[in-house]
DNA sequence: CGGAGTTTGTGACTGCGAGAACAAACTCGC
DNA sequence: GCGAGTTTGTTCTCGCAGTCACAAACTCCG
């Protein structure tokens, strides 16, 4: 986009865009992504932006779009070469290497996550579990012992760990997330339902169901009210040109 | 949907605006309501727009716009009663009942999901757990029974469903939903990392936990990256006065 | 080798959302 | 009762993101 080297120096290599990707499509990457990988599942070797932006469940051009700033690496007329694509947006993302990861407070969730494979499989590695509650201690979760929380700070130095996941209670998120802060993690996933604070530098994204629910109810709701109203339209009869 | 043409009468309420509200601002009213809910059980009566929009980790300028497409149920010189607030925000979501919740794919992520005391407490109640697997069939999670598969339909007409949960693998996702549709259910919370189609009018939102994990790597590589280039710049010369 | 067909990459346009700033409206003290 | 102080509701402006449309670049075929 743009060429714009009136940037300072910075003559990196070949592809310079490398700066700026806008954070919409960041969020879009590891869809594509995902969408790449199940064609190479299935030994197709190349697609259109059509058929990927099918896949990913996105308008093409917005694809087109969201990969130009990577740099182009497709071929007009032809289309994207998805073994080159894929390395290309794993590259981007950062996710070439495995990233180890933490989770804090192993309970109903805690354990789901820890007993998921997805993770794994898609450039993050669970390498520790911890749990406040004694009686957690010690106990065998998805093939890794639960720690003590004390331990965190040494966890996280002895393992190079920037992300950290959190799934305790909303009343001690805050707690966990200063103490990871405190412990060199530099990205939190919370699923707590609490507004953390963190020190600037530090990534926090939140996963909240019950808003996502009550996002569904609010519409479900106005859909309620939209069939009722347009009944109550048919009983006026004519009022508002819905006339047949 | 339908762009209405200025809707006439509708007397229903002292003011009209209940129309149209931007799909961000609706994200963010459970945020509010949430964080109302966390006064009212300190027992404060009432809060300033700025108090509220700390507590909900937003600006407050945003906040009062968010509030102001609900209608004015503020006092200028004063701030907003949260009791009064948090009927009105609950209202304009929906939740002021309850909504019957099902859950299809009880396994790792399901189980945390039956077992999560949140839903209820926030408008939502599971009304019935699902799954596809004979072994599971009969189980008690949650202090509900698991339920075949093949009597979606059933549950459905029975307790007027209209939201539904999707916590089965990524394969299966898109045979789950389509039943979901066919029996009657217009809005789907879904886990699995898979685009759903759907038809129009039914409503799907997707919560994608490697998504997450990988907007996270993105900036933490970018956080790296930049280190290591500002690490450079001082080796270079000046720049940043750490001149050791 | 050249033209037709295909598909990418990108410029232009549009609409939404964030934030700052301010007028209107309310309370409180005197 | 009135002015000072406070806080809401709204207006204005700016930037980001989505969509369209098309030129550039590539392949294929005659
Ligand atoms: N279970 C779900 O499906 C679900 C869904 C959405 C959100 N959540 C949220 O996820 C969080 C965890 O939910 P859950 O159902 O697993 O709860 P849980 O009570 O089953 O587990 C919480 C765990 O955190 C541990 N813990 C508590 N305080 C701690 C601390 N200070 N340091 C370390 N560990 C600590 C507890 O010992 C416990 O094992 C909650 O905030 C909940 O709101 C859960
Ligand atoms: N476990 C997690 O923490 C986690 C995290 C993120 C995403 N997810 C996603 O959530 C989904 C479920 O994960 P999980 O770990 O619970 O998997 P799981 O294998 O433990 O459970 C899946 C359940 O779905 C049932 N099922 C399979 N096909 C079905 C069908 N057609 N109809 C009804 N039920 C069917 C299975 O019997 C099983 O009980 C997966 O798509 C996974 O990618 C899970």
């Amino acid at each position: 986009m743009t060429a714009r080297s009136t940037n300072t120096g910075e003559g990196s290599g070949a592809h310079d865009p490398h700066r700026d990707i806008p954070e919409a499509t960041v969020a879009r990457l590891p869809v594509y992504l995902r969408a790449l990988t199940s064609l190479a599942e299935r030994n197709i070797a190349s697609c259109s932006s059509e058929e990927l932006a099918t896949a990913a469940g996105v308008n093409s051009a917005k694809l087109r779009k969201d990969l130009s700033y990577l740099g182009s690496y497709g071929t007009r007329g032809v289309g994207y070469d998805v073994d080159y694509l894929s390395y290309q947006i794993a590259r981007e993302i950062g996710v070439t290497h495995d990233w180890p990861v933490i989770i804090v407070g192993i309970g109903n969730l805690g354990q789901a996550l820890a007993n998921f494979s997805g993770f794994s499989s898609r450039g993050f590695r669970t390498v520790a579990l911890l749990d406040a509650a004694p009686q957690m201690q010690g106990q065998a979760v998805a093939g890794l012992e639960v720690r003590p929380f004390a331990d965190l700070a040494e966890i996280v130095a002895a393992e190079q760990v920037s992300i950290g996941v959190i799934s305790v209670p909303a009343t001690a998120a805050q707690d966990v997330a200063d103490a990871m802060v405190g412990a060199g993690i530099s990205s939190i996933l919370n699923f707590a339902p609490a507004v953390l604070s963190v020190p600037p530098g530090v990534d926090v994204r939140k996963v909240d169901l019950s808003i996502e629910l009550q996002i569904l109810a609010y519409h479900e709701s106005r859909k309620a009210a939209e069939s009722a109203e347009a009944a109550a339209t048919v009983d006026n009869g004519s009022e508002e040109g819905i006339t047949a």
